[in-house]
DNA sequence: CCACAATGTGAGCGTTCACTCATTTATTAA
DNA sequence: TTAATAAATGAGTGAACGCTCACATTGTGG
């Protein structure tokens, strides 16, 4: 018998690599279970869905770009630069049109209206961190932008992922993670 | 018996309906037979399958927006001015970076893979288009940019609809009659 | 060595869906 | 009226897919 956790990281590595190569719709159980060298019905011993499978390896790849964030904070600067450079175009473009980017991202009227509520939260999450943040007057622009655009862009990332695979998963909890993530990229580790 | 091309325009308005409400991957068969009050064999005397039903209203709709185009040469300006100034900051965005503009657009590595010969193809389009035309010395820049987009837009349109509903039809119909359009524009109703 | 739990297996279930085809119904031409 | 053609029908087909479950295998504590 093989090591249950080892079981499930090769599952967690040889899916993910299916999911990234084909997409998660096209990727089929039966294909990750032969690619894997297991059973179907071993799968189910892991992860109780494909939904979940997938959802927990989106997510868990999200956490390490927002500790990737964190980890800006700490002074490496090269890498804040990047993302910060690539943000601010995303935040300007956002701000410019919001309309029409949404649009771009999702091309279709139906795709809209499932992405809308999802934008509102994210809108209003951003309003608040942006009005407390310039309140406690501890925050400069560009970190302001960043967390905005954390909030904004993994959202609409979560939801652009969610529209093309087709997964059912509530966003509140991957919602409530990154707020907190928002808030100590903002305030240095401090809770709000 | 209903008249035979009644009930192909019933199919199309009743099928573009649901496409739109529901998208083409959530609509079945069933689904537009029902609503259209036929039944499923029907669909299939007058479409030989639901992609060429969905590319069929498709290409139509954007030949339809083709043709507006062509009547924003002949003097109708409110509208050309509308659509210019959407164009301009498409192709704007798309000048200043074209990696994160087709990165937001499909937001997924093998849904990107599958845009790139197409996307390339546009880009190829383009520029044979902008060489001749500046060395016609007939072009204005905006027209250039009207042009471009247009062929940019509707074939990133193209491909963005087809990756969000697993459509497996071919481009280069489509692409042939575009570049004409483009043509046209560009030059007045004349051909190249 | 045995009992029991944890893990692995794969044939098969239930469902969905695009598509087919033998049959019925309507239309037209002679 | 009748023969021939065109259109419409919907039960049925086969394939795909996520998931289950009865059973087999392996590991572990007493």
């Amino acid at each position: 018998m093989r090591d249950g956790s080892k079981t499930k990281e090769l599952i967690a590595r040889t899916s993910l690599h299916l999911f990234v190569e084909k997409g998660i719709t096209e990727t089929t159980i039966r294909d990750i279970a032969a690619a894997a060298g297991i059973a179907e019905g071993t799968l189910y011993r892991h992860y109780e869905s494909k939904d979940q499978l997938a959802w927990e390896l989106f997510s868990e790849n999200y956490m390490s770009f927002a500790r990737e964030l964190d980890r800006v904070q700490e002074g490496h600067d090269s890498l804040k630069d990047k993302l910060a450079a690539m943000i601010h175009r995303f935040c300007a473009f956002f701000d410019r049109d919001p309309v029409l980017f949404s649009y771009l991202l999702l091309a279709q009227h139906h795709q809209l209206k499932k992405v809308t509520p999802e934008m509102q939260t994210a809108v209003t999450v951003l309003q608040k961190v942006i009005a407390q943040g310039m309140a406690r007057g501890e925050v400069a622009e560009m970190e302001v932008e960043l967390a905005a655009a954390m909030v904004l862009g993994v959202v609409l990332q979560v939801a652009v992922f969610k529209a093309y695979n087709r997964i059912n998963q509530d966003l509140s909890q991957i919602g409530e993670t990154l707020v907190d993530t928002c808030w100590r990229v903002l305030a240095g580790n401090g809770t709000p």
